[in-house]
RNA sequence: GCCCCGGUGGCUUAGAUGGAUAAAGCACCUGCCUUCUAAGCAGGGGAUCGCAGGUUCGAGUCCUGCCCGGGGCGCCA
């Protein structure tokens, strides 16, 4: 699905200030050899081992072709004339079928902690999407029901993506947009009711057997009372809770109430209390509630509509009208208002993105679950024919969640109702295992959601629980530093030059990394990359912390300890930063 | 039948614009608590990256075909 439109290649200043110096050697070299063409598309890689150096470019294996040339002879010319690129370069090599290896120059990546004790929680911030708004659109489930695995994955990938979005400069709307009205909202008024009646004797219950094959075994009247539950209906045990409060509150008086009336408004204003009690807990906070109802209100519809037949974009046919999408490049056409005179799911749909962009988004994000990606071509090119920038309008889909529990998948039914629901899980789990187990695969793969995992007694097991461990360490040092009575260094007492463990130049690396690593999430909309940079920090940072044997943070060497702690506190940073990009909470001790 | 997404050690998965010896966690095996919290650390075994071709200096990554799993192809949302 190319659903994303092309972004500007967006560097972090360390890497851009390298990255102009190489382009300016590339092009000497080129002039060397007399060629004045473009440049090629050459990259500047983080190298993967250290014996590579920090960094390695392509270029001259690039250029060997069109220069006719040797690589490794045009990799030495690059050299020569990249020199140490203002004192950037410590040391470059040739290595292999022509790479040039780059060693920074061990003070550029000492002072790094300067810079990220400096910016505090806005290191790895940028501003590459200032002055741009930008609507995330996510969970927009109708409230028929409590919120399922499927939903929270699409709550935390949604919410985590605003957070890494909103970190680099964008001004970010989280959007809910959900229907009460339509089939579905009926049929939710129909359960309650069939359930009040059951609680007072009214009806019959319809048995759990009935209900696996509805088509055939469903019957009337059952020991006597006729059944008035709908073969389709919801099966919760919270649709009777529901009936019980009517009943409560009621009595019998609402007997001739109308399904579609009294019935289904309590149902969706106890079901959307309880959905946004469950984003309460979970830390998420929509802006904006959006009704589809608003669209017809606002004749925004038929103004849709109106525009779409202006341009011979619908049709009517067997008595609905239809939207000529096969005009628009798409396979078939879909109905847009039904033979009822109501309009499908696709004709609000279609008004809502232009609705978006008229409410000023300059960007606009939907979330989206697999079963709807069928439906996002469609609103796309209808939006872009009634004059939208539909290259604006990005889907990140993401697939399904199965449970894991005792090392077998666990079975979920939404006919049966035997799924597990978010609140549910996360009573189980937590709510910080819970975020970080639904955002740490990438969205358009299956989440095993590993229960055992989540859950385990033995907590050094849980990669969460992990990094949250990480983070507090840098508290227990503070705390050790305090009970032997050694103040913590101001900014000016860190001489980041004492760092010189290969072990510390790792980390240092590391941190170095997340400016990139967080434009890099941000621009291809996945932030499950952060989890992957967490957990790769924390495993760096655990050892370190650990391994007093040859080196002790805290020691005799007042200087050494200083910039020990500075490097203590460049990890508690960037642990602190990414974890909230997160929304996973940072607790000093544990 | 057509469309979308996956297929990487026993299991769950990372692998941005093609790059050097494919990376983690869990599980398994062996060690480590007079320590800055062992919720941790050190080490070990274990992968023909679904299959077959192609593109080129180079393919887990790009192209084609096929196989397997999931989702979709409603006048449901």
């Amino acid at each position: 699905m190319t659903a994303r439109p092309s972004k500007p290649i967006l560097r972090s200043p360390m890497r851009e200030q390298l990255l102009h110096k190489i382009h300016d050697a590339i092009r000497l070299v080129l002039t060397q050899w007399g060629d004045t063409d473009e440049l090629p598309p050459f990259t500047l890689e983080v190298s993967r081992q250290a014996e590579h150096g920090d960094f390695a470019c392509n270029a001259a294996m690039l250029l060997a072709k069109r220069l006719k040339k040797n690589p490794r002879e045009i990799a030495q010319t690059l050299m020569d004339a990249l020199g140490s690129a203002d004192g950037l370069i410590a040391r470059a090599e040739i290595a292999g079928p022509g790479f040039v290896n780059l060693w920074l120059s061990s003070a550029r990546w000492q002072t790094l902690i300067r810079e990220i004790l400096q910016a505090g929680e806005h290191y790895g911030a940028s501003k590459i999407g200032a002055g741009k708004k930008l609507q995330v659109e996510f969970v927009s489930a109708n409230p028929t029901g409590p919120l399922t695995l499927g939903h929270g994955r699409q709550a935390i990938l949604g919410d985590s993506l605003a957070r890494l979005l909103a970190f680099c400069g964008y001004d970010v709307t989280r959007e809910y947009y959900f229907n009460n009205g339509g089939r579905q909202m009926r049929v939710l008024g129909h359960s309650v009711k069939a359930r009040y009646l059951e609680l007072l004797g009214k009806a019959a219950s319809p048995p759990t057997e009935w209900f696996e094959d509805p088509e055939n075994r469903w019957q009337p009247t059952h020991c006597g009372l006729s059944v008035v539950f709908p073969s389709d209906g919801y099966q919760g045990e919270y649709i009777v809770q529901i009936a019980r409060k009517v009943l409560d509150q009621h009595g019998d008086a609402w007997i001739s109430e109308p399904e579609d009336q009294g019935f289904r408004l309590v149902a969706q204003e106890v079901i959307f209390a309880e959905i946004r009690t469950t984003l309460d807990r979970l830390g998420i906070v929509f802006d904006v509630y959006y009704n589809e109802t608003t669209l017809y209100e606002e004749g925004k519809l038929d103004a849709a509509l109106a525009a779409l037949r202006a341009q011979d974009l619908a049709y009517e046919a067997d008595g609905a009208v239809w939207i000529r999408a096969t005009k628009l490049g798409l396979d078939r056409d879909r109905v847009l208002v039904k033979r009822t005179g109501e309009p499908t799911y696709l004709l609000p749909d279609i008004a809502y993105h232009c609705e978006k962009f008229r409410r000023g988004f300059d960007y606009v994000i939907d979330v989206q679950g697999a079963d709807h990606i069928e439906q996002f071509p469609f609103v796309r090119a209808a939006v872009a024919a009634l004059g939208c920038d539909a290259e604006r309008i990005e889907l990140v889909m993401h697939q399904f969640v199965t449970l894991t529990r005792d090392g077998e998948q666990v079975k979920q039914s939404t006919r049966r109702a035997t799924f597990v629901t978010v609140d549910e899980l996360v009573e189980d789990v937590g709510i910080d295992v819970f975020r970080f187990f639904m955002v740490q695969r990438k969205a358009e793969g299956h989440l095993d959601f590993d229960l055992d995992l989540a859950k385990s007694s033995e907590w050094s097991k849980n990669p969460a629980i992990y990094l949250q461990y990480a983070y507090a360490r840098t508290y227990g040092i503070e705390r050790k530093a305090a009970e032997i009575q050694r103040a913590m260094p101001t900014l000016d007492e860190i001489d980041a030059t004492r760092l010189e463990l290969p072990e510390e130049i790792e980390l240092l690396k590391k941190l170095a990394e997340f400016p990139d690593l967080v434009l890099q999430a941000a621009r291809a909309r996945e932030p499950h990359h952060l989890a992957y940079f967490l957990r790769d920090l924390a495993g760096l940072w655990h050892p370190y912390h650990q391994d007093g044997k040859h080196h002790r943070i805290l020691s005799e060497d007042v200087g050494l300890t200083n910039a020990r702690i500075g490097l203590a506190l460049a990890v508690r940073t960037v642990l602190a930063n990414g974890l909230r990009l997160l929304g996973v909470s940072t607790p000093e001790r544990m």
